[in-house]
DNA sequence: TAAGGTAGAGAACGAGCGTTCTCCACGGCA
DNA sequence: TGCCGTGGAGAACGCTCGTTCTCTACCTTA
């Protein structure tokens, strides 16, 4: 049904928006429900529970996120500014008042020793930015050890835009990858 | 009361122990207390509720952390391997299998939307954490931006250590720091 | 020994949660 | 028009949690 899906929808990305700002343990599912525009009846007759709620907002977040990274990506012309072009859509994404840091390592911190299957889904998108970057800086072709290197920033950066409310660290972070793609030209 | 300091030490260590493995939220007052071994009433006479003693927690995690990682920089002789050594403590930190990443990480995405005093405390061990890094990189000579540049690999490492449950992250991002002095010595 | 105070064990309380159930209004169809 | 099924609103349920209260045993002291 159309219906279905456009409730479906609406669930998912008030669910992403809340979850993303409050943590999921802070949104409760009546919250939830008025957000959304939808009785709780239908809530649970679309998604088998809260927790199967959390895993595919992560899930459809991963999309996301990789498909708003990949338009910075894109967007560049040279493979070395194709790597740092990450770092654009950070420092972008944390000027808004609402950045948070990453999904992934939040939901990881809260629900990763309860939940196996969020693990998993963090896990993934992990491995997935990580070798998407490493993709990038092979056709670069610099070593594999700039890729690792360049990951761990991002990862850094992440978590440090949020904690200072600030995009400097996304900058930093890009500097450093510019001198390392610099001094392994 | 001699008697006190002790019952306080034993859940604090307990409550740090239980917050970092398990989060915060999930664990409960109750088994708090039958892990330090102590009363309800004694719990609570001891620390106002359970908000006031995540804080308390924190605060002595953030000393405790300050004083494992000083004795790997103090061991190093010359200011390069001081500032590598932060890596080394790492690596071997993340080799407990109850590693879990950066408590302040963890509880700023737990904690951080609902309590401003948990992202107080977190933003004091992060600038704490950078600006001690910035000593030791000032001491080898370098530039700042050398020090911002590891201390963002730092933290990217932390989490990933983590969430790979292996230290591989640590040490590349070892490796990435010691080619940023070695190429701006 | 008797009294009083202290501290532990754990019951009790109130709130909030995820989830289910009840009730009713409404719309399609014979 | 009368009936049935669908879906919404929100009450209800069972559970867990943070916090407080009650009761009792024990230790101290006069």
């Amino acid at each position: 049904m159309t219906t279905d899906t456009k409730a479906r929808e609406r669930v998912l990305e008030a669910a992403d928006r809340l979850f993303y700002a409050k943590s999921a343990h802070a949104v409760g599912m009546d919250e939830l429900r008025a957000e959304a525009g939808v009785s709780l009846k239908k809530l649970y007759s679309l998604f088998d529970g809260k927790d199967a709620l959390v895993e595919e907002v992560l899930r459809r977040r991963e999309e996301a996120i990789t498909a708003a990274t990949m338009k910075y990506v894109l967007r560049a012309s040279t493979p070395e500014e194709q790597v740092l072009a990450v770092f654009d859509w950070m420092a972008d994404s944390s000027g808004t008042t609402d950045f948070r840091g990453c999904a992934f390592i939040n939901s990881y911190a809260e629900l990763g020793p309860s939940s196996e299957r969020v693990t998993a889904v963090v896990r993934h998108q992990k491995s997935g930015v990580r070798g998407a970057i490493a993709a990038l800086v092979a056709a670069t072709g610099r070593p594999e050890w700039v890729a690792d290197a360049i990951f761990l920033l991002f990862e850094g950066a992440m978590t440090n835009t949020a904690i200072t409310v600030s995009s400097e660290p996304a900058r930093q972070a890009q500097t450093a990858a510019r001198f390392l793609l610099e001094k392994t030209a």
